[in-house]
RNA sequence: GGGCAAUUAGCUCAGUUGGAUAGAGCGUUGGCCUCCGGAGCCAAAGGCCACAGGUUCGAAUCCUGUAUUGCCCA
């Protein structure tokens, strides 16, 4: 971040000496090969038809200017069709640890985002049974999400949509009651489509120790009711427990029912209408997203006067944005992406660029697998693997590590067997390790009654060594991966990072001594980079919600 | 029948929003413990980036078509 920021700034003023104005199109990044310095940009690619001038010579008039500027900048070199390749002094990497050590846990936060407020809606699954696996992963990818946008500087709000309103919650009833009938042994027959979860018949239970047979007295309508509301309200405290082992935290509990006392439908329906956006066909009311690039219009209003599902999610997105919200996240299991041009066509009709104000972030399904083995899942069936089974059995660090390894819309194996297991196959060990191990070192000093004199510029030029500059560097690097991953809503971004600092780490450790380096000016500079990086592993940590333990 | 995504090493996947000789882990093969934690490190082998065209200084990346797979919709 520093490094890019201060080229960039030396560039721009080279290029304003020459009344060049900076191109849109210009990169400035860490190149693939690091024969080619520590820094590359196109700049005198991009610029040199503004120039008038061939690329390689105006990256050759740019690599005199850069290196009349001396200082933190060691060499330049002009490669290819124009590249500039750039080489930072090592005492402008070693300031990295100054950096780390003056900021600590808040090094890594960036301003980005400041002055955006951005709201992440994640999990909201219906009340109708514990949380799965799957909605584990849309979990994990929400919480770090939010937290990474946190780090970036935004002003960030979680919330969970709690489906009170709809079918899915009176079949729930249903179920219930059917259960409770039967426990009592009163004659009944098995309806044809209900939750036949173990924790169904646990809820009639409970009906059973509260009200005893009262609910066979009341209407059927009536005790549906009972039986709705009983185990809304069990499941939902359960989903709640589950989340909070899972170290996933939401901000606001927003239930639908509220968007319909509040009168918010209409309120939203009217303003459709009011904008000829929604139309009577048929007995049912259409809302015309064809006009935004849906295929084609959809009803909020069946001609029975059921509302759809559709609905009610556009009042609320239409409350979420009256809340004021800059940014609007909604994170998806992937077989609901046909939904996607259809919440594009409502944020448009709310009078706001779909593209700049809604985020949808697509999760797929996870495939559990037990030693190699599938393992089907089904909440209507009642087979699946609960997520708290699963952070039971490998634990909220192992589990939220897996989760966040993957791009969220790539499919996932997250086999149970492995993810147990700590090996190489489990990279959350790998980096905790990495932090440990720092740790385990600094005990180790204390021991010894080794006291590492203060940090400073001339101390840390000991730190010379390619893997001490390999280290700096990345170090150096960690803003910008938050700032990628805040940029792209691509939480895995930090947890490839992690595994890259923490492989850096254990070939640093093996290749060069610290408390028995020598001298102890040396010692000291090393441990200076060392807690340097167990800080930056344990913030990146941190953000996906995985701990940093001292010992292991 | 339409629509959305995916296709990169034997396996699981990255690839910084168009850059230079394609990256990691696992697995395989071969090395490293008189040394701060070997839950570690080093090295090697392994690739027509699904296929065919196009766009430009330059394509795994963007466009079009084809194939295969997954999901959604009627």
């Amino acid at each position: 971040m520093r490094a890019t920021t201060h080229l960039r700034e030396l560039l721009e003023k080279a290029l304003a000496a020459r009344d060049l104005v900076w191109p849109e199109k210009t990169t400035i990044e860490p190149p693939r090969d690091k024969a080619h310095g520590d820094l590359a940009t196109n700049v005198a690619m991009v610029a040199s038809k503004q120039a008038k001038m061939p690329p390689r010579q105006l990256a050759e008039t740019l690599r005199e200017e850069l290196l009349a500027t001396g200082g933190d900048i060691a060499a330049v070199d002009v490669a290819g069709p124009g590249f500039l390749n750039v080489t930072f002094a090592p005492a402008f990497w070693q300031r990295t640890v100054l950096e780390v050590a003056a900021a600590g846990d808040a090094y890594g936060e960036l301003a980005i985002g400041a002055g955006t407020r951005i709201q992440v809606e994640f999990v909201s699954a219906n009340p109708t049974g514990p949380l799965h696996i799957g909605h584990g992963r849309g979990a994990a990818v929400g919480d770090t999400l939010a937290r990474v946008l946190r780090a970036a500087g935004f002003d960030v709000e979680t919330e969970y949509y709690i489906n009170d309103a709809g079918r899915q919650m009176r079949i729930l009833g249903m179920s219930i009651l059917y259960r409770y009938r039967e426990l009592l042994g009163e004659p009944v027959t098995e309806p044809e489509d209900y939750y036949r979860g173990e924790y169904v018949k646990e809820l009639a239970k409970e009906l059973i120790d509260r009200d005893g047979k009262a609910l066979l007295e009341l209407p059927e309508a009536k005790a549906t009711d009972v039986c709705r509301l009983h185990g809304e309200k069990r499941i939902l405290d359960g989903i709640k427990k589950d989340l909070e082992d899972f170290r996933v935290h939401h901000d606001v509990w927003f239930p639908e029912s509220t968007l319909f006392a509040a009168g918010a439908v209409d309120r939203t329906f009217a303003e459709l209408k009011a904008k000829k956006l929604a139309y009577d066909k048929d007995g049912a009311l259409w809302f015309a997203t064809t006009n935004f690039g849906d295929d084609k219009d959809r009803v909020l209003v069946k001609s029975g006067g059921e509302l759809t599902y559709f609905a009610s999610d556009i009042a609320y997105h239409d409350d979420k944005f009256r809340r004021g919200f800059d940014i609007v996240v909604d994170i998806l299991g992937a077989d609901h992406h046909g939904y996607v041009p259809r919440m594009k066509a409502c944020v448009a009709a709310l009078g706001r660029d779909p593209e700049a104000s809604l985020k949808v972030i697509l999760v797929q399904l996870v495939n559990l697998l037990k030693g190699g083995e599938q393992i089907a899942m089904s909440t209507r069936a009642g087979k699946f693997e609960t997520l708290a089974d699963v952070v039971a059995e490998v634990g909220a660090d192992a589990a939220r590590f897996m989760f966040l390894s993957r791009k969220s819309d790539s499919h996932l194996d997250f086999d149970l067997d492995a993810v147990k297991q700590q090996s190489m196959d489990n990279p959350v060990y790998y980096v905790q390790y990495a932090h440990a191990r720092v740790k385990s070192l600094f005990a180790k000093a204390a021991e010894r009654g080794f006291s590492p004199a203060p940090a400073t510029p001339e101390l840390l030029a000991r730190c010379d060594t390619s893997e001490d500059l390999e280290l700096l560097k990345l170090l150096e690097q960690y803003p910008d991966t938050i700032a990628a991953a805040a940029r792209t809503f691509s939480p895995h971004l930090v947890s490839f990072y992690l595994r890259d600092l923490a492989g850096r780490l254990h070939r640093y450790y093996t290749v060069n001594p610290v408390l028995t380096a020598g001298d102890d000016a040396l010692v000291a500079a090393r441990l200076h980079l060392l807690d340097a990086v167990a800080a930056v592993v344990k913030n990146g940590l941190r953000l996906l919600g995985v701990s940093a333990p001292d010992k292991m």
